[in-house]
DNA sequence: ATCAAATAAAGAAAAAAATCACGATTTACT
DNA sequence: AGTAAATCGTGATTTTTTTCTTTATTTGAT
């Protein structure tokens, strides 16, 4: 189903679908590709040749259908299969994922938290529960969760890592700035706040 | 001095110098190019490529040194080189980024956050104060601030920004979902975690 | 009805990035 | 000392991504 979605381009998906949302609530029907690719400082013919991949066609003179595009995007980038996860380390972090209603209608849906600190155990975080990290096991077992979304510091996060991969966790989303050894059988993605950042930095600000 | 480092290159580097950090902590002097591509599997000339980049000799049959990699990595993303920000949206995310300490040693340094609920104002988080949205004009031009990390809900993500821009920020680190309209003199650099996570998922949950 | 302007579509060309391949060097081992 | 293995360095090749160019279509204006 995965139709093989370069990176580069599923990243300018997901800006176009936020520019969908946009002139949907305000109530505009149609886009062309220059007024997006204005917006986002890249060619015109690249955003053609993207949606080109949706298979979502424009009418000459007048763009593109935005509710159209939307649906075709969010089709393409599997919003609207469901993925459970877990968020392990109820930090600032952790507790500001949580909250991010956002997530819920790109299909991730956030089952629990959990954490080491006795102190934070069963505090209800946007009516997801933080369960002491000893019951991560059981619970990915019991609901068959195959992702977690780790936000511990740094110091600890191989360690809670390979913990995971012990219970069975299968996909990692690395908030932490480690680079997570794990066998080839599980897939790490690394958020990697401060390289975005520095990115930003070396361009400009330089 | 910016030597034009590909974004790419530049997101490899990072990860690099995190697995350099490690390598430090662990005691170990010398880390060869193939020991780095498989963590991060990847290809080893791609490694050594960008090391050239660096203008850091490797060793035959031993390897780079780590303290020195590590250091022209620092010195070609800039590292040392200070950028004051406000964090500007004190919410959850908001927060835990005024938290994370890492932000410092890689040359990012946050003076303040805003908000506009008056229950936030003069709230101290990690030594930095929390004021009112309508003091930052001021603060701006007083401290010299060029840079916003926004950090609001995406409905007002525009305003704020139109704001921010008219306050004279040159810099705007967006975390929010918006995509941003700004003149051309305003650089934006979208955070897009959805987008992140869609990528992942895309990969291999699919 | 005709013309001009805006736009999509699609192929060609160019640029950028990743991978491959191989020679050179260094180290460890015999 | 000689040999094998590991590794760097780098040019060549391939693949991917972006940009350019041209053609065709649609709409609005004359």
């Amino acid at each position: 189903m995965s139709k093989n979605i370069p990176e580069k381009v599923s990243n300018r998906l997901t800006l176009y679908h936020s520019i969908m949302v946009e002139y949907i609530e305000a109530g505009i029907d149609t886009i062309s590709s220059p007024q997006i690719a204005q917006r986002l400082g890249i060619d015109d013919s690249q955003v053609r040749k993207d949606f080109k991949l949706l298979n979502n066609a424009g009418k000459c003179r007048v763009g593109y259908m935005v509710k159209d595009l939307k649906d075709s995007i969010e089709k393409t980038l599997g919003f609207s299969k469901t993925k459970d996860a877990f968020i392990v380390g109820s930090g600032h972090l952790g507790l500001a994922l949580a909250k991010y209603d956002s997530f819920n209608s790109y299909g991730l849906n956030i089952l629990a938290l959990f954490d080491n600190d006795p102190q934070k155990i069963d505090i209800q975080v946007n009516n997801k529960q933080i369960f002491h990290i000893s019951k991560l096991p059981n619970l990915v077992q019991r609901l068959g969760v195959e992702l977690a979304i780790l936000t511990v510091p740094r110091q600890s996060a191989q360690q809670v890592a390979d913990f995971l991969i012990q219970s069975n966790i299968k996909y990692i989303w690395n908030f932490t700035p480690a680079v997570l050894k794990v066998p080839p059988t599980v897939k790490v993605w690394n958020e990697n706040l401060m390289g975005s950042f520095l990115q930003f930095a070396c361009k400009d600000i330089v």
